[in-house]
DNA sequence: TATTATATTGTAATTATTACAAATTAGAAA
DNA sequence: TTTCTAATTTGTAATAATTACAATATAATA
């Protein structure tokens, strides 16, 4: 079960751990682009002596092998993303959920022209969605 | 000489007091998307009974009226942009600079579509910049 | 000029992240 | 399988950004 994640990590050359694999299981089956504490409070569960440091180092080394990405949409906390393709982000600032939004960036061909190499591309919206809208308030 | 923002203060119906200005006077001068505490730092020296807190409040508020915009871009703090008008940025990884990028982002349409309510629209790009290349290393 | 709601100040509290040393462990080599 | 070593994990302490809040001061209105 945890195969994929083993995999995973060989194919990076990154020490298979138990700590980085339930932390890339937890990313692959919450799609919710979760903080730090989120992914910590909900492995500490299973695993007691967990400690969050070590969290933020496997979310780092993921994260420098291009295996997971970080969000800096919410201005005050890390988020991760198990989806390591470039997507776009809307933000609710009532419900505070960060929607993926699945168009291609089609400005990456002027930056790379630019001069600059670019190694993250981040797409933020931010604002009130649907599911608030019609909520009303 | 501190009309232009006089002026902006009062058309949106915020309260002019010299802090506010002196903050916007900062942000229009230097256009490289500073810190909270760089604000702070440069306009302590000519106010030394100056508060952080009111740093805060002031972006806080000028935020709000769409006067100026903040970006989420580094993470780890917020950065704010006399200029209001959507455009991109670029962070390099190297030397820390943020710069501007002006691009349309031809999205924004198709999230209007969408059903989301969109205040605010953010592209970030990171990695080495033009300068940084060139030095090499 | 007097009044009042709002802004500023200063301090303390909170929250996210990083630093670091000691204990543990994964994986290579014997 | 056992040994070895570099890398990882843990736990605590430190740092840094931001927010809370009460007392004081002030902008703008009457």
């Amino acid at each position: 079960m945890l195969e994929k994640y083993v995999k995973l990590l060989k194919e990076n050359s990154i020490k298979v751990t138990p700590q980085r694999l339930e932390t890339l299981k937890y990313l692959d089956e919450n799609r919710t682009h979760p903080t730090v504490d989120e992914i910590y409070s909900e492995l500490k569960e299973k695993n007691p002596s967990l400690s969050k440091t070590t969290i933020y180092n496997s979310l780092e080394t993921l994260k420098e092998h291009g295996i997971i990405q970080s969000l800096t949409i919410s201005g005050t906390e890390l988020r991760y993303d198990f989806e390591n393709k470039i997507h776009h982000h809307f933000l609710c600032k009532k419900c505070g959920n960060i929607i993926d939004i699945d168009i291609e960036c089609p400005n990456i061909n002027k930056i790379l022209n630019s001069g600059h190499e670019v190694e993250e591309v981040h797409g933020y919206f931010k604002g009130k969605c649907k599911k608030c809208m019609k909520k009303g308030s």
